[in-house]
DNA sequence: CCACCCTGGGAAAACGTTTACCCAATTGCG
DNA sequence: CGCAATTGGGTAAACGTTTTCCCAGGGTGG
């Protein structure tokens, strides 16, 4: 079987003693052809391996039948659940996929941007802290998570971010604190709506339900464990005092913990924390964190099938669509069920 | 700058009074040309923010300038840490890249395979459980982590993971454990060579060192945490005792040490607890995981210059590529260096 | 029996590149 | 000064598809 070098068109036009627009129409099943014909391409095609040359295909329709997806960070797993659903919604309908890491670096940004240009994507879903030019982007767009210029034929998804924030906040009150604060990073807070809504709705229940919080009441850290346990160590160390803590990411939550730790504090006894996003390992942190579950598949499927709306030149029945979220209680919050991680020697 | 709609090299072409051919040879710089054309195209490139058509491109070079990966499970931080580094570095040398995630899917594999042929991809870099088909690929490929058949000209990286199992033996043994067991999937020690090795080497320096371990030392189980904790529970409440435990991956040592918590046992007190991979959150479970770190940065990067090799059509001076990997002690093995991650209550 | 229409399928152009081949003009050399 | 070599660049074919336009032949209605 060793028929390599990759069959053509052509050649199975030969093979058939058909002409080469007869092959493409079964293949395409457009056209008119005959029963017979039809099989008897089929069974040419199955038996010589045939696979359509996609270059080929995408120069003549000028579309790829591809999609770009930018990401600002790969090992972040919440970015990585959503990079899986859209994947594997493009597969099933058939498009391929360009998943670009950013990195978070604007420079790589705007050249994976232009490269998917130059692949001749036919659509992107975008999340980046970095917005796209107007006039830029020319092609169907959606901006997930993430705010974006909606002038465009640009739609947006994003999980329901307010929501969240006051759900962490009445977990964190009805778990008797009565002195949160509230950790994130600096500039995702100015360049990412999704955090600002976050730190918005935190801020709204607590100012509602009487409980104390200003804008004293925030630790500014980089978005990562060891950062947020150094950040969050150092305000400890500093004599400032509270017994409830929001942040602003899973990862951030769990350094705040170790930082808690570090400092003799226990958690949740002294101070109940909760995290946002519900990563697989939340559950199993000790103690295991209760957070604010964001559901990664749906932000995902969501973009992915308002993409192929758009695509489609449908109007858009709404230009903002936002998926719920959900409180996951866990050990890092009084009161809660059970902990099933709970360690013998506690 | 609403100067959309994709101009091509013909356009420029006019624009500067040149012939197609002439402009393609500046972008490519290649053949002949004078230097106040090349500066004229190149301007004339910037200011219209041409970018060539990658369809054409590969369609009239058979290349499409672009490899393909293929991986298990992107869920897994180790396959996800290969994916970035064999990313970036085929991003630095303008190479693009399609994932594909089987999900260990073996009919999703196959079709993926296909797809990437059709794709043209220009070489393959190749982890499954799935051998490829003899014959079946005829493009330059490496596999990683996993065996494969040399013969096609198929190249191989892995990480030793023979000493990898000698070394976790190794630490067992000198953390006092007199009677260790290893746990792992079954199905994955039949099917990758990566897993059959760890325990090979590990049998080998128990053998040595005179400590008892047969067949009967063994518990299955998934690779995942709650399968892990599942199964290792189960064995711990049928009677079985050990005061060892060797997880062929993180996941598996962790589901391990739960299940022991779930038990009433202390880790390391009672059992001492190797892990592999050193994933990223083996640093912050409680008690921090003792384990195997695999260089996943250098896995990825020695298999994309393997595979590039290949396709330059060197002579390799190995076939078969080994990457060192290094043991790193915590808190779940006796006597390790204090752990960072200590808390207070304990 | 004629004028249609329908059905199955062929011919050829076009998509945007690259490249082999060709040619004119200039330069270099004896 | 005559001729060869070099330099700069043009022409056109080819890559594998899709698709528009066309045509032959057979069926059908009047």
């Amino acid at each position: 079987m060793a028929k390599r070098a990759a069959v053509s068109i052509k050649q199975l036009a030969r093979m058939a003693n058909l002409s080469i627009a007869t092959i493409s129409r079964v293949i395409n099943n457009n056209g008119r052809f005959s029963e017979e014909t039809r099989d008897l391409v089929k069974e040419l095609i199955r038996k010589t391996g045939y696979t359509p040359n996609v270059a080929a295909k995408a120069l003549r329709t000028k579309t790829a039948r591809a999609i770009g997806l930018v990401i600002p960070d790969i090992h972040n797993e919440f970015f990585l659940q959503i990079v899986n659903s859209v994947e594997k919604f493009f597969f099933a309908n058939d498009y391929s996929l360009f998943v670009c890491n950013t990195g978070e670096d604007k420079v790589r940004n705007r050249s994976l941007i232009q490269n998917l240009l130059g692949k001749g994507v036919d659509g992107l879903i975008y999340i980046s802290r970095f917005p796209l030019e107007t006039g830029e982007f020319p092609i169907p767009t959606v901006c997930l998570d993430r705010d974006s210029d909606q002038s465009e034929g640009h739609a947006m998804v994003s999980s329901d971010n307010l929501e969240g924030g006051r759900l962490a906040a009445r977990a964190l009150v009805e778990a008797g604190s009565k002195r949160p604060v509230v950790v994130y990073d600096r500039s995702d807070y100015v360049a990412l709506s999704s955090v600002h809504d976050r730190v918005t709705g935190f801020a709204e229940v607590l100012a509602a339900r009487g409980v104390p919080f200003s804008r004293q009441d925030v630790i500014l850290t980089p978005a990562t464990i060891p950062g947020a346990r150094r950040n969050v160590r150092k305000v400890l160390e500093s004599g400032r005092r509270f017994d409830g803590l929001f942040g602003a990411s899973d990862l951030i939550a769990m350094g705040s913990i170790l930082a808690l730790r570090d400092c003799g504090f226990c958690v949740p006894e002294d101070v109940n924390v909760v995290g946002y996003d519900d990563i697989s390992f939340s559950e199993y942190f000790t103690p295991a964190l209760s957070t604010i579950h964001q559901d990664t598949a749906k932000l995902g499927t969501t973009s992915a099938k308002t993409l192929l709306s758009i695509m489609a030149n449908k109007r858009l029945a709404k230009r903002h669509i936002t998926v719920p979220v959900r409180l996951v209680l866990r050990g890092s919050t009084r009161g809660a069920p059970a902990a099933r991680t709970r360690a013998r020697h506690q």
